[in-house]
RNA sequence: GCGGGUGUAGCUCAGUUGGUUAGAGCACCAGAUUGUGAUUCUGGGUGUCGCCGGUUCGAUCCCGGUCACUCGCCCCA
C-alpha cells in the first residue's frame, strides 16, 4: 500500500473498498441484466435515501435482531436528529411507500439497488459497506405476487449463468396465529431442555425462539431434531398459502427445498421465507434472500399493506462470476497524429466520430511508437494515422492491429470504412 | 465483541538457522526505433522488509505491543 510522509491515513475505511476495473464491469454487468429483467417483470425503479431517521430501522427491523442492536450506523446531525445508514432497503421503500400515499396505487412493484451499511467484522462476502439489488411487491396479499418474485430471482441468477451452484431453500414462516402457536410449542421444548442449550441459544429463547433452529452448535442441532415442526402448526389458511406458492414453483419448474429450520433475522417477515444458497462462498452462502413482510407497513404507521421482496448481495454475486465471462467493452479505435501540425486535424476527427457513436482513445503526448504501444495496451481494433503526408493528400492511414494491414482512406471516407470494425 | 492466519517493489511471491549494497517474474520507465504496436534486444529497482519499542556488536529475520488485511464464530445479502 502507498504510503504517505504525513497526513491523513490513505487505507479504506475498514470493510470498504473501491469498486474499478474488471470489479467495476461485473458490478455494472450485474447491474444491467438485473434491471432489464425487473422492468420486463414490470417493476419501476425506485431510489430512497441511503439514510433514514433511525426510529424507521429500529422500529420495524426488531430491537433484538442484531442488525439493529449492534450494527446500524447511527449518528447525530447538526440538528441533532438521530439519523442511520441504511442497513437493507426494505425498511426504506416501506416507508417511502408511506410517505408518497402509494396506497392509492397499489399493486406497486419496485426495483432498486445501491449502498447498504452495517457494522460487522468483515470477512469473506461481508463488507461494512455493500450493495444490494432490491425487489418488492406492495399490496399483493395472493400467493402469486411470492410466485412471480421468486420468479424474478430465478430468472436473474439463470441469466447471471449462477443456478447450477445455486439452490432454492424455501420455508413458511405461518400467519401470526400459526407463528404464535409454533413459537409457544417451542419455548415449551427448549424449557423443558433447557439445561442442554447453548449459551447463546438461551438468550434466543428468551428474544427469538424460533432464531435457536438455525443456531450451528452441536449439541444445539441435536435438540433441534427433536424440536417440534412448524408446519405442524400451520393453520388451514397458510398450510392454503403455502402449498399455492410451492404449486406455482411447480408450474414454472423452479427447483425448490423445503427448509423447516429457515428462519430470517429480521422480525417483519411473515408466510413465505427464502434462501438462495450456494457452497462456493465460504462461509456466507446465502447470495439472494426474502420473503414476505404483511405487517411491516401497519407496524410502521401506514395502513395495513401486503408486502413481499428480496435482497441480492452485488458483492457475493459478482464473486461468483469470473470476470472474462462479463461481456466485453467494444473496443475502442486509437488516432495517432503525427507531428504538431496534425493535432488540430485529429482532434477534429476524434470529435467527429465520437460523436458517431465511436470509441476514440486519442493519447497526450509520446512519438508514434510510444502512441501505438499504448494503443495495442488498450486493445484497440485500429489505429488511424495522421500524418502530413496524409494531410497534404486529404487522407488518413487505417491500421488493423488484429492482422496488421494498413490502409490510405479518404478523411471523409474514415466512417464508412470503420463501418469494417463495427 | 471473540478466535486463527498473514504483513518484503505497483502486483504475485521468494529470502536470510540474526551479518555488509534485500531478490525473481509480471508491470512500469528510458533507449535500440524523431512515421508503426503486439514479438525482440539493452539499460533502469521504483523498497522506512506495516509501525513502535525490546534483546543484540548487528534485527527484514528473535521477543513484546500496535495497526492493517484475511479466514472463521455470532449474525447476515
Amino acid at each position: 500500500m502507498a504510503k504517505s510522509q504525513s497526513g491523513p491515513k490513505l487505507q479504506p475505511v475498514r470493510g470498504t473498498h473501491d469498486i474499478m476495473g474488471d470489479k467495476a464491469r461485473t458490478f455494472r454487468y450485474i447491474n444491467q441484466v438485473f434491471q432489464d429483467i425487473a422492468k420486463r417483470f414490470g417493476h419501476e425503479e425506485i431510489s430512497t435515501p441511503i439514510f433514514e431517521f433511525t426510529e424507521i430501522f429500529n422500529r420495524t427491523l426488531g430491537e433484538t435482531s442484531d442488525v439493529v442492536s449492534k450494527e446500524m450506523y447511527t449518528f447525530e446531525d447538526r440538528g441533532g436528529e438521530s439519523l442511520t445508514l441504511r442497513p437493507e432497503y426494505t425498511a426504506g421503500i416501506a416507508r417511502a411507500f408511506i410517505s408518497n400515499g402509494l396506497q392509492q396505487s397499489l399493486p406497486c412493484k419496485f426495483f432498486a439497488f445501491g449502498p447498504m451499511f452495517r457494522y460487522e467484522r468483515p470477512q469473506k462476502g461481508r463488507m461494512r459497506q455493500f450493495h444490494q439489488m432490491d425487489i418488492e411487491i406492495l399490496g399483493v396479499a395472493e400467493p402469486q405476487a411470492d410466485i412471480e418474485v421468486l420468479a424474478i430471482a430465478v430468472t436473474l441468477l439463470t441469466e447471471l449463468n449462477l443456478m447450477d451452484d445455486i439452490s432454492l431453500e424455501i420455508n413458511s414462516l405461518g400467519d401470526k396465529e400459526s407463528r404464535d402457536a409454533y413459537r409457544d410449542a417451542l419455548v415449551v421444548y427448549f424449557t423443558e431442555h433447557k439445561a442442554r442449550l447453548s449459551e447463546d441459544s438461551l438468550a434466543r429463547l428468551e428474544k427469538n425462539p424460533m432464531r435457536i433452529l438455525d443456531s450451528k452448535d452441536e449439541n444445539d442441532r441435536a435438540l433441534v431434531e427433536n424440536a417440534p415442526r412448524i408446519s405442524d402448526y400451520y393453520n388451514v389458511e397458510t398450510r392454503l398459502f403455502f402449498d399455492t406458492v410451492l404449486a406455482g414453483l411447480d408450474a414454472l419448474q423452479i427447483k425448490y427445498v423445503i427448509n423447516e429450520r429457515l428462519v430470517r433475522g429480521l422480525d417483519y417477515y411473515s408466510h413465505t421465507a427464502f434462501e438462495f444458497v450456494t457452497s462456493k462462498l465460504g462461509a456466507q452462502g446465502t447470495v439472494l434472500a426474502g420473503g414476505r413482510y404483511d405487517g411491516l407497513i401497519e407496524k410502521m404507521g401506514g395502513q395495513s399493506t401486503a408486502g413481499i421482496g428480496w435482497a441480492a448481495g452485488m458483492e457475493r454475486l459478482s464473486d461468483l462470476i469470473s470476470p472474462d465471462l462479463v461481456t466485453q467493452d467494444t473496443r475502442p479505435v486509437s488516432i495517432i497524429p503525427v507531428g504538431d501540425d496534425c493535432q488540430t486535424e485529429a482532434l477534429k476527427l476524434a470529435y467527429r466520430l465520437r460523436k458517431a457513436d465511436y470509441i476514440i482513445d486519442m493519447s497526450y503526448r509520446g512519438n508514434m511508437a510510444k502512441r501505438m504501444k499504448r494503443a495495442n495496451k488498450i486493445s484497440s481494433m485500429a489505429a488511424i494515422i495522421i500524418g502530413e503526408d496524409e494531410l497534404k493528400r486529404g487522407t488518413v492511414m487505417i491500421k488493423n492491429f488484429d492482422d496488421g494491414s494498413q490502409t490510405e482512406i479518404a478523411l471523409d471516407q474514415v466512417m464508412t470504412h470503420l463501418n469494417h470494425y463495427r
